[in-house]
DNA sequence: ACCTTGACCACAA
DNA sequence: CTTGTGGCCAAGG
């Protein structure tokens, strides 16, 4: 099943994502709560059905990890951008944003 | 109105 | 690090 794309949830989530600047990040956990919701899977299926079209790189997990399945794609983005990364190696086979310093919090 | 589906979350072992 | 458990919530069937 999907989420209507017409829905209200579907358009307040892409606003706040699009609304994350460059080198900041988010999790699905905050997106929810700033529409007042606990509903971090919702977040999580809208991002996989209609985040093609935002900076979907800038919404994160709580443990810091990117999107499931998106990390290497998702990686070459924070070079670009310069978010905060917490390296397990000098591989660029695992990292973690760091998400205490890039958290990003709309006003 | 119940059941299922998830790019999730938190905590325990 | 890896499971397992219980909770969360909008939408489709």
């Amino acid at each position: 099943m999907r989420l209507a794309p017409e829905s209200d949830f579907v358009t307040h989530v892409l606003g706040i994502v699009d609304s994350i600047p460059a080198g900041r990040v988010m999790t699905y956990g905050d997106v929810a709560a700033v529409l007042g919701s606990r509903g971090a899977r919702v977040v999580g299926q809208i991002m996989a059905h209609y985040g093609a079209d935002v900076p979907w790189w800038r919404v994160i997990r709580a443990g810091g990890h990117p999107p499931a399945l998106h990390e290497a794609r998702a990686l070459p983005h924070y070079r670009e951008e310069g978010t905060p990364l917490v390296l397990v190696s000098t591989a660029e086979a695992g990292y973690r944003v760091d998400y205490s310093a890039a958290r990003w919090s709309p006003s």
